[in-house]
DNA sequence: TATTATCATGCAAAGCTTTGCGCTAAGCTT
DNA sequence: AAGCTTAGCGCAAAGCTTTGCATGATAATA
């Protein structure tokens, strides 16, 4: 047994009153003379008392906690999130529970099954990139059970999102390669049934249209969103028959491995072929060259989706999407040489 | 209300027997008959029972939570870290309350109030750099409460501990700068009171001793461990009269903070100026050149950690002390032209 | 003085689980 | 047939808190 607790009955008994009237003193009851509330507020203090949470949860029904499932803890962008969700709960007493799913469905449900048996009050999800069918998470909804997801997202006629938007960003980062110069712009994708991915392709396109760009399939290469795989796609990318002279990365992982490859090339960014990012992790600005990225709000994400959390737990409803704007930040990766800084978006470093 | 969970009450109503026979039922007690059992399992299947942990945990005097406290959430080292800790803490049936200091001691001190109230069972901690006085610590030790120190330690004698070999790792790197060809070697150190500064000013001073270089107070500057102030201390060096020709930084974030400083100066690594770092964040790799570093074993320091968490809650004492190794990754950053790969470390990218 | 209003406090239930002990009825022994 | 064992189940307490209701006492009113 670890150090006890002390409780409402330790002080009870040490004042010779009882459970109730301490607990009413503690509260302010009026029903409490003043005497004895200055002597129960007093002791509690001394003894530095905190009521249980255990016992107040099954009394009130409410843990306080809320169940969080990032694909991974050790990206950037995730660890951030996760800052500001912390930030928002923790103003609302409320603690978090993190399970990370690893990029893998099975063990995505299998953390919905743990923090359920932990008793959390609701979820907050950024879901897998395999994940396709949604049983899992509807079987929740139908519990009323507050459900809020970010970045990566389904459902979203049921379910409170908060999501970037991503079709601008993406055509923004087209538009900006063909101010440059670039003329074959690829685009290195992720998994198809993923929003993002749809939203940044259809962003690409939109953007190709708009600079009078044909669109090209032997541009447009998928990934797992893994580095190894990147890589492979960057090399696939560079061995075709008409290679291109700008690539967009569907995320900064992406756009690192990218980097590496062309580097391995003996190719020189930005004069040989141009790169962006998106995401902005924080080290996109250390690479050499400085990577263009998208700006991600990150931690206002995760506050957001806090939020979110709160209004759907006292609403019992779903709120209207939250859909966040980016910043594209000009970098040296995307900057042909003989051009300047002269470009209309914020340049950095 | 959100959705009720059922309770043994609920599955004994449906079944009309006692509460305790359900319970008993569940455990499989020989004093239930197996046609009772069977039903009582059955329908606590077919109704997705778990028990509820607030019961459970005000039964048993437990709640399966340990507060981890870092000092900040976004880095890779400490998200890997955490990771680790979460892997062993779940195969235990242990739950992560997760609280960030921010490097300040106040809300270092405010998350153990915090996660005390909420009744974790014990901490994981790695203090902030701040943190000069150890009584809310030591208030811990007291109380009895399972306290378990990574990377950044104190109170050694009372507090299980895992940290690395700091002395020997930042000895390596001095001596593999000597056999690069680099004289003037540097250190940008962290704040005096943490015990990593210590351990690797003290490795630093003894690979100078070894090399039969000369120990030089002007080739030590400090900084607070954040980007600016590294580039601020690497800009002192550059400055002095008789700048380094090799600067070890005392963690990865330092290395990318001087490597941005030394490009700003317009120098060339690793010809003007070798860099090493420490830590091995992912991004060494990708920064340019890539950053020769120390590898820590995050995923292991975390596992072995919330193993030691567990050891000193049975036990009730604090454990030997944990020391992994590193490595040095030696990669372009750290090796002059002229030479090749021949080094007796391993060799990456 | 008897009755009522008021004030201060205690009892007990509910929320959920485990477990020692007690109880009943059936089966067994002699 | 009377007494005993035992299998099988229920009661109730403990762990901690809140809160509606009851209780006791005191003061005020008729």
């Amino acid at each position: 047994m670890t150090s006890r607790h002390i409780s409402l009955k330790d002080l009870a008994k040490e004042l010779n009153v009882s459970i109730s009237t301490v607990s009413r003193a503690l509260r302010d009851h009026p029903d409490i003379s003043s005497e004895v509330k200055e002597k129960v507020k007093q002791l509690a203090l001394s003894k530095n008392y905190t009521p249980n949470p255990l016992a107040m949860g099954l009394l009130k029904q409410e843990t306080r906690m809320i169940g969080v499932i990032v694909p991974d803890l050790v990206t950037h962008f995730y660890a951030s999130i996760i800052s500001g969700i912390e930030q928002v709960a923790n103003e609302m007493g409320y603690f978090i529970l993190l399970a990370s799913s690893n990029e893998s469905v099975e063990k995505e449900k299998q953390a919905i099954e743990n923090l359920l048996k932990a008793r959390v009050e609701g979820f907050i999800i950024c879901q897998t990139q395999e994940t396709q069918s949604t049983e899992h998470f509807e079987a929740l909804i139908e519990r009323n059970i507050p459900l809020v997801f970010f970045d990566r997202i389904c459902l979203s006629d049921r379910v409170s999102t908060v999501t970037v938007d991503n079709k601008t960003a993406a055509q923004k980062i087209t538009q900006h390669f063909y101010q440059q110069g670039y003329r074959r712009i690829a685009f290195i994708s992720g998994p198809d049934q993923l929003n993002i991915t749809k939203e940044r392709m259809a962003g690409y396109l939109e953007g190709l249209k708009q600079s009078g760009l044909p669109e090209n399939p032997a541009l447009i290469e998928h990934c797992n969103l893994s580095f190894e795989s990147a890589k492979q796609a960057m090399a696939r990318l560079l061995d075709s028959t008409n290679p291109p002279d700008a690539v967009f990365g569907i995320n900064d992982t992406v756009a690192f491995a990218a980097m590496q490859k062309i580097k391995e090339r003996g190719l020189k960014i930005p004069d040989d072929i141009g790169l962006v990012g998106f995401t902005d992790d924080f080290h996109a600005m250390v690479v050499d060259p400085p990577l263009t990225s998208i700006t991600h709000p990150t931690y206002a994400i995760g506050q957001e989706a806090a939020r979110l959390f709160f209004q759907s737990k006292d609403n019992k409803q779903y709120s209207t999407p939250v859909v966040l704007q980016t910043q594209l930040i000009i970098r040296k990766s995307s900057q042909k040489t003989c051009h300047g800084d002269h470009d209309d978006a914020e340049t950095a470093w």
